[in-house]
DNA sequence: CCTATATCAGCTCTACTGATATTT
DNA sequence: CAAATATCAGTACAGCTGATATAG
């Protein structure tokens, strides 16, 4: 890990934007650091939450899966569905079962209310995986334990704007 | 781009969590939808900001670049500055480069302060590029045309104490 | 001698496109 | 027939480790 900066780099980078860029505005400048913050706190968080997942052969992308199933009464899900939940492609979904697979902590069994359809099932592996794990990202509070309540549900609540926006779902 | 989903996904996986650790108490909730919130916010936004960089020959993190260049006085900056103010590994900073030049946007000359060192110098190309990328991503609002000036300060605000914490800055 | 700079080979991971087999 | 489900091959990208050559 390099040494810390002695500024700001998103602040700094917000200050050549309106030497370089007068015309733009107030409301620019404020969308870059914005922008530029959510990609480097996912960076951060994707870190953290990874390496605290290691120890369990998990990443954070299999990690939801698999919390996904145990939520589900019979720790089971058709593939589309876990995309659909988890806002992911399809070959992607694919390929987080493919790696939950071969580690053990889910199978795969035709869907018997749709031919067409594979369903992920938990096994009592991945169970014990994914509570212990839970347990581990409580702890870390999922890397946020600079924020206060507030600002975690103030972020939950903005971003939420932007979610939809998007059109992840309708509201 | 699949059909809304009838409900906000992140808030029914609390919903599900709140039920499934009754224990974890509501600061483990609120810390998970924001950083699900976060992850996904990030997904959008590169895919909207790389999406909008295409026809440029560009990807947000080359834009990063190519960008930080301009701010500097001469056009020119040793690859480890570069790597220091994006906060990105100096192997990516490499790789960066290297697309950069392939494409024209900069070349790479000795440092002449530091014989270790390598400059990244944009070119006339690169500045051209540069400048009308700027206006297409200043149009779009970087993707954030969703939130209000508020919403934007204050995500730089919080976010900024994850950053902090994480220790890519003193201040 | 130790550290810093940059590169390289090699790996993991996610995400996407386009094509395909199967079933509804 | 058209649409949905899942897979597969292939590509691009970012991110990392470990090793290396060079220079401060």
């Amino acid at each position: 890990m390099p040494a810390p900066l002695p500024f700001d780099p998103v602040q700094r980078a917000g200050q050549s934007w309106a030497e370089h860029y007068p015309e733009a505005g107030e409301t620019v400048y404020s969308a870059m650091r914005a922008v530029t913050s959510i990609m480097r706190a996912q960076q951060i968080l994707i870190a953290a939450l990874d390496a605290a997942l290691k120890p369990f052969g998990l990443t954070f992308s299999r990690y939801e899966a698999l919390v996904l199933l145990t939520f589900s009464g019979s720790g089971a899900l058709p593939l589309s569905k876990i995309g659909e939940r988890l806002q992911v492609h399809a070959t992607s979904v694919t390929n987080v079962v493919d790696r939950l697979e071969s580690s053990g902590f889910v199978r795969r069994e035709p869907n018997p209310r749709d031919g067409r359809g594979t369903l992920a099932v938990i096994t009592p592996a991945g169970r014990d995986v994914a509570r212990r794990a839970t347990q581990e990202l409580h702890h870390d509070r999922f890397g946020l334990q600079a924020l206060s309540d507030d600002d975690l549900d103030q972020l939950f609540a903005t971003l939420r704007k932007l979610r939809q926006d998007a059109g992840d779902f309708v509201d």
